[in-house]
RNA sequence: GCGCGCUUAGCUCAGUGGUAGAGCACAUCCUUCACACGGAUGGGGUCGCAGGUUCGAACCCUGCAGCGCGCACCA
């Protein structure tokens, strides 16, 4: 047995020792490494070169990276690679973000689960210790897994939220604002979250449409023994912290009532019936139960009012009422349960019946929110105007454009932050309160600037020197670190640091539109109020990746790919590749794992089309001159020369997806269907030394360039392959390699390129329409197959070679005396009338026999499918399409029946 | 209720007034000396529906329907 792969001999040129496949993962690992040796990442802030510059947006500090982060991230490194080849100092400034909430969460299970304990039990420093040691062994997670996708991030910038220098800068802000009257404390209606127990922004919470009951109940009027007024409630459990009964002061039935005192059944009580144009009357029964301390408009109501607030709740979400003690200290929807229960047995519930109402939902534990009054840091945002302008003018571009609309409508109806938050893990509050006034300072109503100049609290970014102090417990809000990302994390406080002089602002953005609120608002209002004006030029809006059923990537579904097992299968590149061709300008991206493959299989395409060139061995062959190539050089030199000069249109407007689409078609259908295919002539041991020199000169020049326009999409592949090709010299980093300033044909003569182009396009269409010829007469794989050619262009002599070997037959003439026999297929071409001559190709009868006894069978098949067979079932029937393809292939197989016909008369 | 977006081939999507496109999937052929992660050929669409503008509409306008998202309200 002789094994192919054994017989070198066998090949006219030694097979390159590269594998036959592209085996991404050592490639990219050993590049990466390359690249951070060499330090091509690091952003020179003394650069002369025009700056650019993107902020990351700072992954959670415990994350894990999923596609969201792929796409992301790949579209800064995309910009910031693509920044680079353009001559501009980029710097790319990664970090993470300390996550409050979700990061004191996951260290607190892990305490409870591990050791059964609280956050209490170890008390506040010995429990941030732990949190602090989470962050030091699971922080860098998440910033490996960039590493591996292969950002290009100047690592020795890394930040993170809590730094010190980081950390002085969120004190800060927050003492000028203090100072400034715009951050103040005060007892509000906020949003609680009774399992995180911690106070959230209204950004954080999440409304769901959730499948409630409607319980309607009477309360007893005091003074009219009898008489009853009905109220509908989904809360019955929070009627024990109820102060009053509204109802509509036009109320048909009700109204008269106004003034009248009711008996709420437990605790008992006598409360007012009170009227208020905010009860709707279409609404239940009209009338509306008033708990101030459990509904945010009950409380604006019993504000109105002057009623008493009640609390009844437990920040647990338990109820707190020792007035009824079958009902004190059950969660809040055993109570409901109960509370009902109670009502019934009373004879005061009326009804119950389904209801869909929206509930908010606590973003991070996934549990109803309770509305609570608490005492609260609050913040009026700063800058509200110049940020609303910045957008609006187009001074920060949004792209897609349609979200600064959405912009221009939460900055239009903003409500003060509520800043603070119950929790260990953050930047606490600067914030100091006179030991000796403590306990009257806790419960103060409202504290703000006055309180400070009076001297009993110190808002500070140092801790007071002398006295007795108190420092509030609270911490901030995450994202009032995050929104001074951009400044922060180049400066400390007060000081113009070179890299802030240099990129500050930032060029462009790049982030999801779920975050316009908590992230890119705040940071424009905070980058106007302290770092002098706008923190970026432009927002990139990225996709949400969603499946195929077009849900949401999440966990608990499971329908979330792990981003590191695509890319040990099909390698960062073939990920990076393949999720930026189908990501869409301003629409979700439903993901399928074939997208990533098809990205593998362009990189192995790519590789192996080098693989062929270095048949030919791998010195760089220069390319003499432009003059005088064949056309088809000329044509893909020209075609690659379009697609530079179009990307710099396409990266212009931000379309990634197209960018990618280009460059796939470009190397596949252009330079490997064709223009290789079209050479291959030329590279035969039989062509001359020029030919070959212009071939492989031609290759060269096209792939060198062609290898940096991929760059950005896949940096690794790009940068091998350019190595190992010559294309750049040792030591050098495709990389940092400038674009070219001049095209490819800079010198060629307009009329030279045009007839170049024409012809060699000319021929590829012909190519094809005499491979059509062949597959008609299923001779598709035939080599021996040969044409002739009549009426032909007079140029066509010169390429009838490269037409045979693109059409895969044997032998082209042209010879304009031929005479077809009868019968002889024929095909209508740009460069002249084609003929097939049948002649020795096909035994007739034999083929005859064979298309009869397949017509034979197309029509027993056709008639199943439509169930006209007697014994055929109704589930043999096939789909109507089905019958209409079966159908139409039944109408090929006749036509070539009666075309063999025709063939056989002529030829006797 | 207000606002935004989407609806084109079996699937995922391009397509800004002039002959309907790509990839995948499917069918047939080919393991030919870059690549089967490949090559060749082919089948498949009244462009959501109804009107209007236009010589001409997937594209512009109006209305409707379905799907999705955001905001507000929800006793």
């Amino acid at each position: 047995m002789l094994d192919k792969s054994q017989s070198v001999h066998e090949h006219p040129r030694p097979m390159s020792e590269l594998a036959k496949a592209y085996e991404p993962q050592a490639v990219e690992e050993k590049w990466y490494a390359a690249w951070l040796a060499a330090d091509c990442f690091h952003a020179d802030e003394s650069s002369e070169k025009e700056a650019y510059s993107i902020v990351i947006p700072p992954p959670n500090v415990t994350g894990i990276l999923h596609l969201g982060h792929v796409l992301n991230n790949a579209i800064q490194d995309i910009l910031a690679r693509r920044a680079r080849q353009e001559g501009k100092e980029v710097l790319w400034l990664p970090g993470t973000d300390h996550a409050g909430i979700a990061t004191q969460a996951k260290v607190e299970r892990e305490l409870r689960e591990k050791e059964g304990k609280t956050r209490r039990d170890l008390g506040r420093d010995a429990f941030l210790e732990r949190v602090w040691d989470f962050k030091n062994t699971h922080g860098d997670i998440i910033i490996k897994q960039l590493k591996r996708l292969g950002c290009s991030c100047d690592w020795s910038r890394e930040r993170f939220t809590m730094d010190p220098q980081y950390t002085r800068w969120v004190s800060q802000v927050f003492v000028d604002l203090f100072n400034e009257g715009l951050i103040y404390r005060g007892k509000r209606m906020v949003n609680w979250c009774p399992v995180s127990l911690t106070a959230l922004s209204d950004e954080e919470v999440i409304m769901k449409p959730s499948r409630s009951k409607l319980f309607t109940m009477k309360y007893e009027l005091a003074d009219h023994p009898g008489e009853f007024i009905e109220i509908s409630t989904t809360r019955p459990e929070t009627l024990m912290a109820d102060v009053a009964i509204a109802v509509h002061p036009k109320h048909p039935k009700y109204a008269k009532w106004i003034g009248k005192m009711v008996k709420r059944p437990f605790p008992e009580a006598l409360i007012p019936i009170i009227g208020d144009e905010a009860v709707d009357l279409e609404f239940g029964t009209g009338a509306l139960k008033i708990t101030p301390a459990h509904d945010k408009v009950d409380f604006e109501i019993g504000l109105k009012h002057g009623l008493d607030i009640v609390d009844t709740l437990h920040p647990d979400g338990r109820i707190n009422c020792p007035a009824c003690p079958d009902l004190d200290g059950l969660d809040r929807f055993v109570a409901r349960r109960k509370a009902a229960a109670k009502l019934e047995e009373m004879g005061l519930l009326i009804g119950v019946e389904e209801y869909e109402n929206n509930v908010g939902y606590s973003e991070r534990a996934d549990v109803p929110i309770e509305p609570r009054i608490s005492m609260q840091w609050f913040l009026r945002y700063p800058k509200i105007k110049e940020s609303t302008d910045a957008v609006a003018s187009g001074e920060i571009r949004f792209r897609p454009e349609r979200w600064a609309k959405t912009y221009a409508h939460w900055m239009e109806n903003l409500q003060d932050w509520c800043i603070s938050r119950q929790l260990w893990w953050g930047h606490q509050i600067p914030v100091w309160y006179r030991k000796d006034k403590f306990d009257s300072l806790k419960n103060a109503e409202s504290l703000e600037t006055k309180d400070a100049a009076a001297g009993d609290i110190y808002v500070g970014v140092e801790p007071p020197a002398q006295g007795d102090w108190i420092r509030d417990e609270d911490v901030m809000d995450t994202w009032f670190s995050s929104w001074l990302w951009p400044f922060a994390t180049m400066s400390d406080v007060g000081e113009n640091s070179a890299t802030l002089k240099k990129f500050y602002p930032t060029t462009d953005l790049v982030t999801g539109p779920d975050i316009i609120f908590f992230w890119v608002a705040r940071m424009i209002m905070a980058g106007y109020r302290f770092a002098g004006g706008l923190p970026f030029k432009n927002v990139y809006f990225t996709s949400i990746i969603r499946d195929l059923k077009g849900r949401k990537m999440s966990k608990s579904l499971g329908n979330s790919p792990d981003p590191i097992d695509l890319m040990d299968k099909f390698g960062a590149d073939g990920l990076r590749f393949g999720l930026m061709r189908i990501a869409p300008v301003g629409a979700d991206v439903r993901f399928d794992e074939s997208s990533v493959e098809e990205g593998r299989n362009f990189a192995n395409k790519l590789y192996n089309a080098c693989r062929f060139r270095q048949m030919d061995g791998n010195e760089f062959a220069p390319l003499p001159s432009v003059h005088g190539l064949p056309v088809y050089h000329v044509l893909v030199m020209s075609k690659l020369d379009q697609l530079a000069n179009d990307l710099v249109g396409i990266y212009a407007e931000y379309r990634f997806g197209e960018i990618a689409q280009r460059l796939y078609e470009f190397l596949w259908n252009d330079f490997c269907d064709k223009w290789l295919e079209a050479v291959k002539a030329d590279l035969r041991e039989s062509a001359t030394a020029e030919a070959r020199a212009a071939a492989l000169g031609t290759f060269d020049a096209v792939m060198s360039r062609y290898l940096q326009l991929l760059h950005p999409y896949m940096p690794h592949v790009t940068e091998e392959l350019s190595e190992r090709m010559n294309y750049v010299s040792a030591g050098e980093f495709l990389m940092k390699k400038s674009l070219p300033d001049k095209p490819l044909l800079a010198g060629l003569p307009a009329a030279e390129l045009e007839a170049a182009q024409k012809q060699a396009a000319a021929i590829y269409e012909t190519a094809g329409r005499l491979r059509n010829l062949k597959a008609e007469y299923n001779l598709g794989s035939r080599k021996d197959v040969r044409f002739v050619m009549k009426g032909s262009v007079d140029w066509l002599s010169n390429e009838l070679n490269v037409l045979a070997l693109l059409a895969g037959s044997a032998e082209i003439l042209a010879d304009d005396a031929y005479e077809a026999p009868k019968g002889t297929p024929a095909a209508v071409t740009p460069v002249g009338e084609a003929y097939m001559p049948m002649e020795g190709l096909i035994d007739v009868g034999a083929e005859r026999t064979r298309i009869s006894k397949e017509i034979e069978k197309m029509e027993l098949e056709v008639k199943k499918s439509e169930g006209k067979l007697g014994n055929a079932s109704f589930v043999d029937r096939a789909p109507p399409e089905v019958v209409v393809q079966e159908k139409q292939r039944l109408e090929d197989w006749k036509t070539k029946l009666t075309q063999l016909g025709e063939m056989l008369a002529a030829l006797k």
